[in-house]
DNA sequence: AGGATCAGCAACCTTTGGTTGCACATCGCT
DNA sequence: AGCGATGTGCAACCAAAGGTTGCTGATCCT
């Protein structure tokens, strides 16, 4: 069910600086390397690289625009990046069910035969 | 809204080999690191590594069984986990929706006033 | 007892996230 | 036009994480 391109979108997603940095580009609309830099605890050129690994991931895109590189949300990809990880979650949230309906089964099981105790 | 708790959660599930180490470990209820790695592309040192990482984050618990060790995950843990999973994919789905509420306003406002034509 | 199997180090390699330092382009102001 | 200020990109370097091989030690089984 998990498929290749799905592992660049958790990766691109499970870094903490990189969820942050969505968050902000969510929040602003949008902003440059140095922008967001000064709002996170990395430097600039760090924040360059999780742009470009989030670019390639294609969750943003930036433009140039003089001396500055403006970055935004996909919000078409972001959306469906969004989506995948809720089916994931979905898929395992139904296996935990699953597991737990079983669970109880055997729990009623050994209720209705008595314990097998060893006299 | 994200805790430093949510980070190493959001990076055990991050990595490609530990999520499929716990489809594994749901669908089959258990497992050691040597059948694991059977059924993964990574050796047995490595799993055993990844299953560290997912201990420490208290999704998965291991078990001392004679020479082996055993593994399940930890339901409870892993319920409230997916939860948090859920909530942040929540929060990023309601932002967009906010973004293109915004959007469409404005596009109407667009309608409403004709365009300035530099005529 | 003794071979087979399983887990747990330890050393080492590669990739990734992070830093500093520097060179280059663009903006803005006199 | 000139020049400092600002923003970017590239390279070298460092530390941590994911991965491997090789070995040792414990347990099982005949």
């Amino acid at each position: 069910m998990s498929t290749v391109i799905d592992d660049e979108l958790w990766s691109a997603v499970g870094d903490p600086i990189r969820r942050r940095m969505l968050d902000l580009l969510l929040a602003d609309g949008r902003g440059t390397a140095t922008t967001l830099s000064e709002q996170l605890p990395v430097t600039r050129q760090a924040v360059a690289k999780h742009l470009g690994v989030l670019d390639r991931a294609g969750l943003v895109h930036g433009t140039a625009s003089g001396r500055e590189r403006i970055y935004a949300v996909d919000e078409a990809q972001f959306a469906r990046a969004v989506a995948q990880l809720a089916s994931v979650g979905a898929a395992w949230d139904a296996r935990l069910r699953r597991i737990r309906t079983i669970a109880e089964a055997i729990q009623r099981t050994r209720d209705a035969r008595p314990p097998t105790d060893p006299s």
